[in-house]
DNA sequence: TTTGCCGGGAC
DNA sequence: GTCCCGGCAAA
């Protein structure tokens, strides 16, 4: 409902950001000012750098603080989650804070420059060539979004679920037969030694997510493909629009934060979906759920506010009415764009007949159905190919830039609540909207899942093996996470990077 | 009857 | 937040 997928815009004002200098140089700034120039029909934010500099550009919005610095500054944000910016190590092992400029020449050295005056009195100017992870990061107010991605990250750690603590700790499954029986808390520390297996077991489920998050999303504000039948594809229902999760009818529609974490989750907080990857924004078809929510794109560029029910759509509008294109060539697909767009314009839902009214709207049926089902979902698909080559993100780039996986469902069931090991009760605190499952049985419980499940397996004797869910009398999620990785490993074995790490 | 797991309660 | 279990429904 309108609980929103992505919060709407925040000012800006406050945003740390860089702004382009000479030379490829990026300069670290604060956006004090937002100037509406009602005859464009926009707004100019102006930068102020250091503590005089002022830099603003007309119709062009600076980077995020995080942007301008190529692929590494996701990694700055990612790999640190201190919520700081540019505080460099010093040489001498000391923090600065007057950064003047960060450049990004390869994928793990960043060249900093810093300001004299953060160092001694008299000290030249410092141009240190750091690592990218001995660059932390100092207090900065990032945008709405980019908090949300922070966010993002934190819980993906969490994918595994109610095992996440023993993740980080490795220690997974406790045998809890001294007491059985009785509701006394076991110590929650001392777990004990756990078995291999159980280890692994925790891993895949952690990675399981993490494949299916890496793989399903592109790196552009990553969309979420959905699994019908027999595919995981980009759910929409016409333009590539209204994505969403549909893992065999549950899932989530928001997009997820790329993923490049490279597995190595330090935090654990909560399952990764939120404001940007949430398993919330359900669209699911089921007895239960009887109104027809769609998702429109609003644009937030001040005094804007078009409409449009394309992901796409909106951030073409966004590019080309405010922001300009991404480099001289007009090259929008260049996979190291800034996604500026994506901060400006906000996702909402709506009930399908008010979208109908938005352009450009197709039949109502094709949302609930698979696109591939669609056939005007299809036919639209070809159009957009032909009309948009070069210029717009098709689906089918998506796919590349995604790659999507395409798992048979027939090898393994993914019942709704184990999409992410994660446990029954967070999934529902984070799910704000009323869940619906998509196997559910006319009573509203859902189906049984189809795979085996730790007691199934390990026997009653053995429930010191099972799966933290399945002793707490939850929905398994042990098989399901196995099973993926099983479908990954057949079904996509160039995917090696994500591979390595199940 | 067995199995899976939802919902809710204890801590 | 974690952990547990009563009880329901499907298998
Ligand atoms: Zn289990």
């Amino acid at each position: 409902m309108s609980t929103g997928k992505r919060l709407a815009k925040r000012s800006i004002v406050g945003t740390r950001v860089c702004v382009p200098a000479k030379d490829g140089l990026y300069l670290p700034g604060v956006i004090h000012a937002v100037k509406s120039i009602p005859a464009e029909d926009c707004s100019t934010p102006t930068v102020k750098i250091g503590t005089a500099c002022v830099w603003t550009h007309p119709n062009r919005a600076p980077y995020p603080s995080t942007k301008g610095l190529g692929r590494t500054r996701l990694r700055l944000h990612q790999q640190t989650h201190e919520g700081r910016t540019e505080g460099v190590p010093h040489p001498h092992g000391r923090e600065v804070s007057d950064v003047m400029g960060v450049r990004g020449e390869n994928k793990d050295e960043v060249t900093v420059t810093v300001n004299p005056s953060g160092l001694e009195r008299g000290s030249p100017i410092l141009t240190l060539v750091k690592r990218l992870d001995e660059v932390r990061l100092l207090e900065s107010r990032k945008s709405a979004r980019l908090m949300d991605q922070d966010t993002d990250f934190a819980r993906l750690a969490d994918m595994a679920g109610a095992d996440r603590k023993r993740t980080s700790s490795h220690s997974i499954d406790v045998p809890n037969s001294i007491h059985q029986g009785s509701r006394k808390r076991r110590p929650s520390s001392g777990n004990g030694s756990p078995s291999d297996e159980n280890n692994q077991d925790c891993m895949n489920e952690c990675t399981a997510a993490l494949v299916l998050m890496s793989l399903s999303c592109s790196p552009h504000s990553p969309r979420p493909y959905y699994i019908d039948g027999s595919e995981l594809s980009p759910r929409s229902s016409h333009d590539s629009e209204t994505y969403s999760w549909a893992l065999n009818g549950r899932g989530s529609s928001t997009p997820s934060p790329p993923l490049s974490n490279g597995g190595s989750w330090q935090q654990d907080e909560g399952v990764v979906l939120d404001a940007d990857f949430a398993m919330d924004d359900l669209e699911i078809d089921t007895p239960r759920k009887k109104k027809v929510m769609c998702t429109v794109f609003q644009c937030t560029w001040k005094g804007c506010g078009v409409r449009t029910t394309s992901c796409e759509a909106i951030e073409r509008h966004v590019r080309k009415m405010h922001l300009g294109p991404r480099n001289p060539e007009g090259n929008d697909e260049d996979p190291n764009s800034d996604h500026e767009e994506e901060f400006y314009y906000t996702e909402l839902e709506e009930e399908a007949r008010n979208v109908a009214v938005s352009p450009p709207t197709l039949s109502h049926q094709d949302m609930a159905r698979p696109p591939h089902e669609d056939p005007e979902y299809q036919r639209q698909l070809q159009q957009e190919k032909l009309q948009h080559s070069g210029s717009y993100k098709s689906p089918s780039v998506l796919s590349q830039r995604g790659s999507p996986l395409t798992i048979p469902m027939s090898s393994f069931s993914w019942t709704p609540g184990s999409y992410l090991p994660v446990s029954p009760q967070k999934y529902q605190k984070l799910s704000p909207k009323t869940v619906s499952s998509p196997k559910l049985s006319p009573s509203g419980r859902r189906v049984r899942g189809e795979s085996k499940k730790c007691r199934k397996v390990y026997g009653m004797e053995h429930r010191e093996q099972w799966c933290t869910q399945c002793k707490w009398k939850k929905a398994c999620t042990r098989f399901e996470a196995q099973a993926l990785i099983v479908c990954l490993r057949l079904k996509r074995p160039d995917r090696t990077d994500v591979l390595t790490q199940c």
